[in-house]
DNA sequence: CTTGTGCATATTATCGATAATCGAAAGAGA
DNA sequence: TCTCTTTCGATTATCGATAATATGCACAAG
């Protein structure tokens, strides 16, 4: 692997910063962010950070005020409900995209099958989820079209809400089970079954989550 | 209607008066978009006008490379094709979604397919266009997800130029044929059928499409 | 007790100027 | 002639300072 120089742009640093501070807990939904106060943080001045939250606001991390300011985005309930709508009708849609690297796709589908059910054994919820995120990744992913995948990840955020909450309530082997007869159909060439099934999944889970509510 | 007082930012305004002269064709794809000429012309600092460019650049109006600068976006062939598979896939999911306003949509739909006709007595392309967005624009629209409408109309650029070319090359009138069976089926509340026919209609204009390249 | 008004403060929005970077053209060496 | 380096002009990226705006509070009026 080449290592070419790190020219990162001020904003994308700021900006990858904002985000890890996100990731770790340490910006939780509705705290404020304020430009000066962070440009004076990371030593910046006010235009790069300016950039850094507007770029946020667009990736729908944060919610901007005109005068007044950023905040963290809190996903009402609503919002995180359209989300996982629109990740299934992705996702439906890509699996009828997938041409003839259906074979692949099914390898990569089953690495992350095994993946799930180490964490399963080891009871590490961020490993399932991550490892449930990428099966569903992979299945837009191998359809080959960038815009949709694109789309796919801006939900990244409200899914992972909704996921957090599920997992809490749902046992993970429940949630592991609705997995493998995916790869099933797909292993028998069968998108069309692949299809149904994918659907049955999100019925089931979205069953769980009016029960939550 | 209430009137509320206009306080429009510098960079709500520098982005309409862009998004015009791409309209208008003062903008033509491919052309630079340099900050401090438009910053001289407009009266403005460079400030307001960069952070207009970097919106346009998320809406996927323009292309931005790093201290290179901005241009117009053209769009290749296979981000068109994605573009237009993604909107299948927003459009079939939504009518699946679709409540108890299903008799709402199909008067919407009607209005729409009237345009189409009237548009197609006068030849005028432009009128027809808007009729059948609209058209399809209803569909997702009355899922009453806002999420997903407002991942629809960020493919608006893509399938605008899709359209264009499909219409100088199919007459119009063969384009509206694929229409009224679909208002049909969502008058007989068969959201199933309505939903094979779009698949349909979709796979009729590819073909058209994959005979243009 | 409620409503409105003006002020103080905090924060964003905008500005003009400077630094950093890129791409093309000019020049040097083989 | 070709390739590599250097220089130069154009443009973006960043800065520090100032203007504009919103919010909350104190206080007066009804």
């Amino acid at each position: 692997m080449k290592k070419k120089v790190v020219r990162q742009s001020l904003k994308d640093q700021v900006k990858s910063i904002l985000i890890d501070r996100m990731i770790d807990g340490d910006l939780a939904p509705g705290d404020r962010i304020k430009e000066l106060q962070v440009a004076k943080e990371l030593g910046t001045s006010q235009a790069p950070v300016r950039e850094a939250i507007r770029c946020l606001e667009t990736l729908g991390y944060v919610e901007h005020i005109p005068h007044v300011g950023a905040m963290v985005k809190t996903f009402n309930q609503s919002e995180i409900e359209e989300a996982y709508q629109v990740r299934e009708a992705l996702e439906v849609h890509s699996m009828a995209l997938i041409g003839d690297s259906l074979n692949e796709l099914v390898k990569e589908l089953e690495a992350q099958l095994m993946m799930m059910q180490s964490a399963i054994r080891e009871n590490n919820i961020r490993t399932f989820t991550q490892a449930d995120n990428q099966f569903h990744r992979a299945i837009v992913s191998f359809c080959d079209n960038e815009t949709m995948l694109s789309m796919w990840e801006s939900l990244k955020m409200q899914v992972q809400v909704i996921a957090t909450l599920l997992k809490a309530s749902m046992p993970l082997e429940k949630i592991y089970l609705l997995h493998p007869p995916i790869v099933d159909a797909f292993r028998s060439k069968s998108r069309e079954r692949a299809s149904l099934l994918l659907k049955g999944h999100y019925k089931i889970l979205s069953g769980y989550w009016e029960n939550l509510k």
